[in-house]
DNA sequence: ATGAAAGCGCTAACAG
DNA sequence: CTGTTAGCGCTTTCAT
């Protein structure tokens, strides 16, 4: 009541009101050193009349500590990182940290913007998403010096720590499926592999299998996408007997199509997802997928960074197991 | 080469390596005042030789300000929170402004929990989904003194401005759809409305109707929740011609069931949605449904957080407008 | 145009 | 256990 209203107070004000000293104030906030109760007391009884709120970046300062990670990740509009990005946010939380997301759109100019803008702001850790990256992201981490671990991708020989999955051996787990069930002519179905690594990587284990014709066309990364996909497949005079979706988006817009469509294919046509988003298993007919542990990653990736935060040792590459997930749209070749 | 290399460099040795002042140097990191060319050079040298980066929390001290805004959402697990935060970052990105993202898993402790972390963190802002919170949470934004703006809804009288729209009238517009149709006896699926406002709301647009025979059912929000529903409401005594679904997974999953289902009355079922993602467009058949403008929304929260948070000036409600988008899988009563 | 000096709000080292 | 004294790294008057 005494002094006026307009001003924020500072730890000062507290330390005057509570009639000690700025240090035995710091020492209540911080709880560090041992501070008699009834001076104590004292200190939280002024802070609570002066409404104060200590300055994160005063604390910042001295403690040379952000607690900010931030994470690069190309959308947030794919069940896939949602769920990834969910799972990081958790983990970084059970160990102090907060995160700060940017979408890049699977772009590496955007990419590296956004990375500018976080090391800016202090993140003391980026989380980035696959392995191909703009020149300029290198000499920037070096300068700013901060731990950078890569997701979605396994990759012993990278520059920054990998979590992930090897994407060449999920691809291929998928074409073995189909060979094993003696599909010869298979269908790939895929994104736009030009801005998209995690692509690039499974087509290219699925380039290096012979004995197998495989027929890859590359649409947008939607139900609808896939379904034009699938409809001008069954349009063109090539045969196949298979799909391999390298996602499961894809997958299940392929079924909508077939589902849909009159030829006489569709109806016995297999398809195999990659993913295993929540969805697939209760979709009709339950898809046929890889499962990818992007929980798993995410808890991985997260703490990963905060170790090397905070311990300041690099950690190791992470390789998650991918499993298959026989369902119900996968058949033997008639 | 001189000094060690152990020590991040700071702006005073900039100064010193260029020549100048740290004040010299504070100016051509701002681009505030002018510099002559010869000097504006030789800082920008030393910058580079140094490999010199401004620290963020001296920034943030002297400036007072942290550019941080903090948004606390339910999950990032369903399409629509994550086409949301996506567009949020977006437009906050380009008013200079980024942005921490904490879950709250529709839970109101969680959330001021949360709260107080972002808080802490020195966030300027705050966006909060829906109108029902914790007790305390009003108490702490009133002592950080940081603009709140609420998204997911409209309405008038709350306590922070409000971006989004009527969810009652949004229910009540899939319910006349139906009723136009003819139908008298509607099955309602929602998720569980304990800890969702949201869905609260959505149910009360409904109840407020007469004449017609609502049975509200609640379940997990995911296909295996929908359809499990659905089945039980098929092997229920009690009569419908339609199914009102409060969201688009659910509805979703409820056409996944009907098909499923040897229910006579499943083929014939009218089935309705509220959202409209991205999938249910494509969905086979093409899902008739409520149409949400989540990217505007998106778009309108931040603009409304930042503009409050730059200019100062709290920002009116925005109520965004809804529509139905008919499409295949409702009909008229036989 | 430029530098000296005075902080910003807090923590930490050091006495006592 | 507690206060005093220095800063942390930067921006900002205020002279010059």
């Amino acid at each position: 009541m005494k002094q006026k209203d307009q001003k924020k107070p500072n730890l000062r004000d507290v330390a005057r009101t509570a009639n000690v000293s700025a240090a035995t104030v710091s020492r209540v906030l911080t709880g560090a050193a041992t501070v008699s109760a009834d001076k104590k007391q004292r200190v939280e009884d002024a802070i609570e009349m002066l409404q104060f709120v200590p300055s994160s970046a005063a604390r910042a300062i001295n403690s040379g500590r952000t607690r900010l990670i931030g994470a690069l990740i190309p959308t947030l509009d794919h069940a896939i990182f949602a769920r990834f990005i969910e799972k990081v946010e958790e983990t970084l939380n059970t160990r102090g940290l907060s995160l700060i997301v940017a979408n890049t759109r699977f772009d590496a100019a955007q990419e590296l913007d956004k990375a500018r803008r976080l090391l800016d702001l202090g993140v003391e850790g980026l989380l980035v998403s696959g392995t191909s990256r703009a020149a300029e992201f290198d000499a920037l981490v070096r300068r700013y010096d901060v731990p950078v671990v890569a997701t979605s991708c396994f990759r012993a020989d990278y520059t920054y720590p990998t979590v992930g999955y090897d994407n060449a051996a999920v691809a291929r787990s998928a074409l073995h499926h189909l060979t094993d069930l003696g599909h010869r002519e298979i269908a790939v179905v895929s994104g736009y592999s030009a801005n998209n690594d995690r692509t690039r990587e499974r087509l290219s284990g699925l380039r290096s299998t012979v004995d197998i014709r495989l027929h890859a066309v590359e649409t947008a990364l939607s139900y609808a996408g896939a379904r034009s996909a699938v409809r001008d497949l069954l349009h063109a005079p090539r045969e196949f007997s298979a799909i391999l979706c390298l996602s499961d988006v894809l997958a299940q817009g392929a079924l909508l199509e077939l589902r849909h469509s009159s030829d006489p294919r569709a109806p016995g046509m297999s398809v195999i997802g990659i993913d295993d988003l929540p969805s697939s298993e209760h979709f009709d007919p339950p898809l046929t997928t890889v499962h990818l542990p992007v929980g798993k990653m995410g808890f991985a990736a997260a703490t990963a960074v905060a170790d090397w935060v905070e311990l300041g040792t690099q950690p190791d590459h992470v390789r998650l197991d991918t499993h298959l997930m026989t369902r119900a749209t996968t058949r033997a070749r008639e």
